[in-house]
RNA sequence: GCGUCGGUGGCGGAGUGGUCAAUCGCAAUUGGCUGUAAACCAAUCGCCCUUGCGGCUACGUAGGUUCGAAUCCUACCCGGCGCA
């Protein structure tokens, strides 16, 4: 038996189900929504909320632990649960995000999402790949510190890793497929990650190609390395991930490549191309063993995670409930609202007039209204607490729905009223 | 009363003859945020409209000098400070 295991308790409609996934801290009845807990907090939040809050499991970042406070000092706290003080599930995610959103998506205000109507070979794109740069061929293996910082970008991808500056201090360093996972280990979580490329949005099929291909390269060492060791390979479970950017072929492919390694889950990465995923979700869970647990990484809007539950995803997380309500934004019945605007100020109605969350309990739209004006910091809390439990709630509600078989009847009723802006 | 400094858009505060409807900050209005370098970022912010390198009215008030004034001059009004 598995450290991670998954059981369906009811399928359908179409691949939707609802499950549970087994860890050693504890198990997390899905769909579920997995807070983000970047560097071991959820922004906002305290543990001691979370069970009210509907938090079941959090994921962390290696990259940002790693960087601070360190993969030993989190070791030898117990683990990310443990150092933060919460006893159930965690997930890390590997790092290999900060490829992208570190390396050339930095400093470029660039939208992680392609308009819509933009083709794939539209020149458009060339705007979001740094300076004018063509990432069509192999980029070289390069450890060079003055390289390094002179390239114009602060990672650096190579067939056995990638190098990075620090975004704290600019220092250099280096993560590996090997060396992802041995921090992993560390870092304990009951769910960790392969180490992946996560491309541009504009990165061409050919560049999307090479990636991905890399990236199945990294996904078997990842899993080596994580089989190979024995103590944490009995703790810790481990998911592969899809890539393939926009390309619905290279999806297709990486689904399969991955789907033939023996992960205990998967994780269909590369949210920056929403809009395409979501298209070719059921296909690409098609190609995924139906008994293992699938995760759409940092993906999270309402609507968003009706396409995914039907698609066959089984766990969602997202930045958005914390990072909108740290900024005004409220999830609502009726769709997002910001909170600090003016036809707020004598709402005396809850966020939420369905939701069961404290603040909706027992504060008023005009009573957060007045904290996001006067800039107290439990205006932003709030919100989060809010949202967060908009979501987990929402999670709730489908696997509820999916176990009564009326979840085509729960979507379409919740969209009906939720407007999406 | 005399002297002196000053009165600029909701507020604070630049500008001291032309390209000024007027830098900037705050406030205000709105938008964005999707594996978190984000308690952040952006736009708008005199009035009007056919939204344009458009029209009109504005820099205490009223005059004046000048091709041209928020910027110079005169008077008045108001405020700070100093002396009586």
């Amino acid at each position: 038996m598995r450290p991670v295991s998954f059981s369906i308790d009811e399928e359908g409609p179409g691949l939707a189900r609802a499950g549970v996934i087994t860890t050693p801290h504890g198990s997390i009845n899905t769909p579920a929504f997995v807070a983000v807990a970047t560097k071991a907090d959820i922004k906002g939040i305290s543990v001691s909320q979370f069970k009210e809050l509907g938090v079941q499991t959090v994921i962390a970042n290696t990259y940002h632990l790693y960087l601070s406070p360190g993969e030993e000092l989190v070791d030898k706290a117990g683990g990310v649960g443990e150092f933060m003080g919460f006893r159930g599930p965690t997930m890390t995610d590997s790092g290999g995000f900060q490829v992208f959103s570190l390396g050339e998506g930095f400093g470029k205000k660039l939208s992680k999402f392609l308009p819509q109507e933009q083709a794939p070979e539209s020149p458009a794109v060339s705007a979001a790949s740094g300076q004018g740069e063509r990432r069509e061929t192999p980029v070289p293996v390069i450890f060079d510190e003055d390289l390094a910082t002179s390239h114009g970008k602060l990672a650096i991808v190579d067939e056995e890793g990638v190098s990075f500056t620090s975004h704290l201090n600019g220092t250099l360093h280096r993560f590996t497929p090997e060396r992802s996972i041995e921090i992993q280990h560390k870092l304990g979580a009951d769910i960790i990650y392969v180490f992946d490329e996560c491309t541009s949005p504009a990165a061409e099929h050919g560049y999307q190609k090479e990636a991905a291909d890399r990236t199945h390269r990294w996904a078997a060492r990842s899993l080596k390395a994580h089989r190979g060791n024995i103590g944490k390979n009995n703790r810790q479970g481990i998911y592969g991930i899809v890539q393939g950017g926009r390309y619905a072929d290279l999806r297709i492919e990486s689904a399969r490549e991955i789907a033939s390694m023996d992960f205990d889950g998967f994780g269909i990465g590369g949210s920056f191309s929403k809009r395409d995923i979501l298209g070719i979700l059921d296909k690409v869970n098609r190609e995924l063993p139906k008994e293992k647990p699938r995760h759409l990484l940092g993906i999270g809007e309402p609507e968003d995670m009706f396409i995914g539950v039907a698609g066959g995803i089984d766990t969602f997380d997202c930045v958005l409930p914390t990072r909108n309500g740290r900024t005004g934004g409220i999830y609502t019945r009726h769709g997002k609202v910001q909170i600090p605007n003016a036809e707020f100020k004598e709402d005396f109605s809850p966020l939420d007039s369905e939701c069961d969350c404290f603040v909706c309990r027992n504060h008023t739209r005009a009573y957060v209204h007045h904290l996001f004006r006067t800039k107290e910091m439990l205006g932003p809390v709030l919100a989060s607490a809010h949202n967060i439990r908009f979501l987990t709630r929402l999670c709730e509600r489908m696997r509820e729905s999916i176990l009564n078989g009326g979840f085509g009847e729960f979507r379409d009723s919740f969209l009906s009223s939720y407007k999406i802006r």
